[in-house]
RNA sequence: GCCCAGGUAGCUCAGUCGGUAGAGCAAGGGACUGAAAAUCCCUGUGUCGGCGGUUCGAUUCCGUCCCUGGGCA
């Protein structure tokens, strides 16, 4: 067995919907079992499920999730962590003779998962403190003289704005004295947005879900409201009541931010706060389109006409 | 009815001592390897409320009308 099916498309597009039905078809289909595998970054976390519109386990109807609620809000996950739990879980089903539908909408953690990441090692905290300093103390244009020195194809790549990167890329000269730059051109050599050749010895069908912007729109609207009503604030308030400080990195991405600024007093009410969740949520649906426009191939289909066309697709493909 | 304060980009507003205007947000587009629901970049023509007047020239000054707040009767 090495058939793996991929579900992705932007927030609010049902691919959770269309991934249970399948994985349901595909069990009648071969008798066999088939199993779903997350590749949305804010499943991974226990403690968050309204705002992340993770799936209850009645919503499940007994298909099997993997890499849901598998770390604390504590300890953020990167796309290196994910891939190595990710990689050897999947081998492991496909082993077991199952099938895998992966599902999810972080497109940079799929990619990292199919076409890998260079070896870029983890910052030792002393290197980090060092390049944080200089920034701190002299700001960016000293770590940008730094990389004009060490690193100067990066730059080109670079806006002088981009902090976050030009330190990354600083902090991976300090560590390694090898350029960064060095293995994003050798690594782009390989495509990196092109699926038809992966490092696993995977056969995938990659099924991408989009719907036109006004529906999309609407969606998004309602389940935002959906989500304030399933108890979003009572969330937080139980996250407080057990500890956290709500500075936690997970709590800052949409729907915890805006919620957390609600309590805080910085909306008038629910409704503007849920208004700014909406567009935040757009934004991001922007954003991951962005990104999966580049990805290649993939069946697109609109979720809401297309379930009959989708699961004929993957008949044929298991077939 | 009278007196104030306003009417400028989809929204909130700035500004032009008279030479046809710019921020934030929104929107659109893009980038993106250990933060990725994050982070970063690019894109601003709009009868400057209507109509008159003054002026070489008015969104800016004057008049008038309309609209929205707030106050007084």
């Amino acid at each position: 067995m090495n058939k793996l099916i991929i579900i992705s498309g932007p927030t609010a597009s049902g691919k959770t919907k269309i991934s249970i039905e399948l994985a349901d078809k595909i069990m009648s289909l071969t008798n066999k079992s088939c199993v779903i595998v997350n590749f949305d970054s804010l499943l991974f976390y226990k403690e968050i499920s309204i705002g992340t519109a993770k799936p209850n386990i009645s919503e499940r109807k007994g298909i099997p999730h993997y890499m849901i609620d598998i770390e604390s809000i504590k300890s953020p996950m990167n796309a290196a962590d994910f891939i190595k739990i990710g990689e050897k879980l999947i081998k492991d089903l496909m082993e077991k003779d199952q099938y895998v539908i992966l599902v999810g909408g972080s497109a940079f953690y799929l990619r990292a998962l199919l076409k890998g990441m260079y070896e870029s090692v983890t910052p030792s905290v002393e290197v980090k403190e060092k390049i944080d300093q200089i920034f701190r103390e002299q700001g960016i244009s000293a770590i940008i003289d730094y990389l004009k020195l060490n690193d100067p194809e990066s730059l080109q790549n670079l806006h002088p704005n981009d902090q976050y990167r030009l330190t990354r890329a600083a902090i991976h000269f300090e560590m390694t004295k090898t350029k960064i730059s060095d293995l994003k051109i050798n690594h782009d050599s390989n495509l990196p947005y092109d699926f038809s050749q992966i490092i696993h010895p995977w056969n995938i069908l990659h099924i991408y879900l989009d719907l036109p912007r006004e529906q999309h729109f609407e969606i998004i609207k309602n389940r935002t409201e959906k989500m304030f009503k399933d108890g979003l604030l009572i969330e937080i308030e139980r996250l407080v009541a057990s500890g956290f400080t709500l500075n936690e990195k997970p709590l800052g991405s949409i729907g915890y931010k805006e919620a957390i600024m609600l309590k805080n007093g910085h909306f008038q009410n629910a409704t503007e706060c849920m208004e700014r969740i909406a567009i935040s949520t757009r934004q991001l649906a922007k954003s991951q389109r962005t990104f999966f426009n580049k990805i290649t191939p993939k069946m697109t289909f609109n979720p809401l006409t297309d379930q009959e066309k989708i699961f004929r697709c993957v008949e044929q493909f298991l077939t």
